[in-house]
DNA sequence: TCGAAATACTATCTAACGTAGTACTACGGC
DNA sequence: GCCGTAGTACTACGTTAGATAGTATTTCGA
């Protein structure tokens, strides 16, 4: 069974992964009041069956203390970005990582502080490959 | 309704929607013949029935010749890979785009050369700035 | 041992894709 | 003018997935 990337993930599922990356874990109760300060106010079942959910998809794992689970994310925010970011890549922009940044670019998102950034984040990169 | 972003559009339905940037405009057979070509072997009124779906979410449209129809994109494959990456940025990265471009550059994806490409984009995208 | 808390199991509703069959329409040849 | 064929419209089905939540079962602790 290949994994949903992130972004395909419903909208439940992927406030409970952020709530999972942010904290590192939570038990079924942590997640359901986190999410009921949001608005949201699913029952403590529908919590529940989401996580077992992403439990079988292998998006989260739990281990027990006393009779209680505490969840916790299988792979780290940054993964996830990361396998999500190929997909899209691949879907969306026909596999060409500089197809998607120009788009990024034309896309006036970004400031010129932003630009300044991002030539700054290259040169680092580049000195990075340098040094192997 | 708000339609679906391009990476979430069905396999069947991308692929349709590629024919058609690609060539303009199809119709129902050129299309069904493109797919034959690649592998699928899609009914007739199976990609019929694709188009007619994408007509209503507002993908594609259709002139008339003579009894057959000729359908064609409603947008470009720049604007729905903007808008795409738009809400992808939002789910997956929080809505910053420079946490996005880390993940690009870390996932050594692009190499030296790529990396120089970038920086000429960013600069190129700054003197446009500076125009202004 | 008994009750409360927690999880496991199950079910329903909705939406979307892919697939394709059947019904209807209209042009073009004879 | 009729009829077949090409084309579209309408409809249906199977599958998958998410969101939701109820009921059944287990287990810890007082």
């Amino acid at each position: 069974m290949t994994r949903r990337p992130l972004n395909e993930l419903g909208d439940l599922q992927r406030e409970v992964m952020e709530l999972l990356w942010d904290r590192g874990e939570a038990t079924v109760h942590d997640l359901r009041d986190a999410l009921a300060a949001t608005g949201r106010e699913p029952a403590y079942t529908t919590v529940l069956s989401v996580l077992q959910k992403l439990e079988r998809a292998g998006w989260v794992g739990h281990r027990k203390e006393g009779r209680t689970h505490v969840y916790s994310a299988q792979s780290s925010r940054e993964e996830e970005g990361t396998s999500s970011l190929g997909k899209f890549i691949d879907r969306v922009f026909r596999g060409d990582p500089k197809l998607l940044f120009q788009h990024l670019l034309d896309d006036d998102r970004l400031g010129s502080d932003d630009l300044e950034q991002l030539r700054s984040m290259i040169d680092a990169r580049r000195d990075e490959e340098a040094e192997l």
